[in-house]
DNA sequence: TTGTACGCGTTATCAG
DNA sequence: CTGATAACGCGTACAA
């Protein structure tokens, strides 16, 4: 017995709630609601557990805490990929909003696949997160069970849908591809390049494009299609692909800045001037795009935005407060600049 | 008795191992080793189990798991920003190696300051991750004592020191200036003008520049200091102040790629001919530098190999594999292309 | 190969 | 306001 003792002593166990209310002279339960409801313990007695604290060295344990209460104060995030710039900052704001709330982020790269968001979202649910944010609104029939099942709170990001699986922050893609087919039609730009990664929200974006181009007729469509992430080299790549077709362009359709400031890039390295000779468009009004030069015409969300909102809808619901508008719409706007 | 079977069953409680040996007619104890350690089952058996793990939707507790087993499968990672092309790679990689090998990835912004990254590490420290990841090597003394308590392994990255907590992956930033100073010297860029951001590895590779400067005497620079996260907006707003200073620049080396992308595009607005007229040095060789035009000058680093190794590392520990070499310096080039 | 007993560290609940 | 007791769901250690 009391080798064992020693033994535990030497192996510098970690300090547990139990360690604090015997030096403190409480319970343990005391010392428990002294750390998370101080309100309602004596204020001479938190500090007594406060002491305590500071001389065991004590830090709690979320893994028993969350198993004990069922709430693990951990919100899971899957995005398609960390390392690109369209969600960087929506992860940012997450981070930031949660960890004002309280709360810790699990994130977790999902990938564009069904498959793999699945399995992934799967292996989240083990952890018990209080809540879910997901990229997008296509998911597996059985990704939508195991969700539901779960019944926690979900926010699903970056597009819009009157039916979320609960919880949503995002913005019509088609809408934006509208506007964008609009923007063309208005300024007689009807011979297209267009380079567009392959995601299904760029998708997305292509069709509500095309359709408003149908309207007035069958529009000229070049097309390069690239892997995700977007990047500057694939943008100029891209774009010289484009004009080895030795076809007359009017504009460059990109499906993000990055792609976007490649082709001008590009154009310009081609002797042609943008937006005089060839006008571009991009996507995304990341953080280079006002400030190139010629200064890129863009789409902009507010991706921070995003991320805050969504944080924030989980957190309150979370909180029990009632959500009277769980869709948000962001909207977005087309940004006339110099390249278009 | 009866009635709080029927509200816990309507109440959907989630499905245990419990409930999965019930119908698998077997002890929960063989449910998890099936589960856990199948090689130890018979085949026959695991699949029993499964075919009962499906029936029942079970998903694992792992804070329970966590809690019994003291193994959490949890990494925290602390990095400065989220949203900052420097760390973006470097933190894809670690979430990509964590994921192969079975752990999830918790993601926390520490911020630039010793109090944040202290209070952040304690708050990491409750969810019983089975390693850290920090950004940087300069911490609190309460850090330090705080995670050496905690016993667990730490990987620091992004710097250099004979002395890190436990092990590191990155690169000595003195050395960088250094090399930059060296290059300045040799191209005869003796007219200098700085960008440069205000965190302390900036710094680092700005003290290993002068140093080098000034063993050919006293070097003459003038310097912008801007605040994180470096935009191609702030390397133009940059560059335009140094312009008005009415001096004359040989070079201008920023901190950062996006900020000499910025630059360069300032000086040609200016009519100055990069590098004919000015050179002008980036750091990181971002995914842009290569293909930027003209294409930058600049200290690559490999930030995808750091999260690689940084996360190999800490699985291998964990696996009980030896580390021999606890401390990679993964060194860096100074990559001369055509702006400077 | 499978099962039993117990403990992991905390919180919910109810009693004082 | 404080304390005793019983979960929470799983894995370790040992027994069968």
């Amino acid at each position: 017995m009391k080798s064992e003792k020693i033994s535990r002593n030497t192996a510098a166990r970690a300090p547990t709630l139990e360690d604090v209310a015997r030096v403190s002279g409480l319970s343990s339960m005391t010392v428990s609601r002294a750390l998370n409801t101080p309100q309602r313990v004596r204020p001479d007695t938190v500090a007594r557990v406060m002491e305590a604290v500071r001389a065991t060295g004590y830090i709690p344990n979320m893994l028993a805490g969350g198993l004990a209460s069922k709430r693990s104060k951990l919100i899971a995030v899957a995005v398609p990929q960390i390392n690109n710039s369209m969600f960087a900052d929506t992860i940012q704001a997450i981070s930031d909003e949660l960890s004002a709330r309280g709360y810790h982020m699990l994130l977790c790269v999902a990938g564009y696949t069904h498959e793999s968001e699945t399995e992934i979202v799967a292996a989240i649910l083990s952890r018990r997160p209080d809540g879910v944010v997901l990229t997008g609104i296509h998911h597996s029939p059985e990704l939508k069970k195991t969700l539901l099942n779960a019944n926690i709170p979900v926010v699903e990001i970056w597009d819009l849908t009157p039916t979320p699986l609960d919880m949503l922050v995002g913005f019509s893609h088609e809408k934006i591809g509208d506007a964008i087919g609009q923007f063309l039609l208005t300024k007689g730009l009807s011979r297209i390049g267009m380079i567009w990664t392959e995601d299904r929200r760029a998708a997305q974006r292509k069709q509500g494009m095309l359709d408003r181009l149908r309207q007035q007729g069958q529009p000229r469509i070049d097309e390069v299609v690239i892997p995700l992430p977007a990047t500057l080299s694939l943008g100029r790549q891209s774009a010289q692909k484009l004009f080895s077709l030795k076809r007359e362009f009017d504009v460059l359709v990109c499906s993000s800045d990055t792609l976007a400031q490649g082709a001008i890039m590009e154009a310009e390295y081609h002797g042609l001037r943008v937006p005089d000779d060839l006008a571009v468009i991009g996507f995304g009004d990341l953080d280079f795009a006002a400030d190139n030069k010629p200064a890129i015409t863009t789409v902009r969300v507010d991706r921070w935005q995003i991320g805050k909102e969504a944080a924030t809808l989980l957190a309150d619901k979370l909180a029990g407060e009632n959500i009277d508008t769980p869709i948000r719409d962001i909207g977005f706007s087309l940004v006339e600049r110099e390249s278009a």
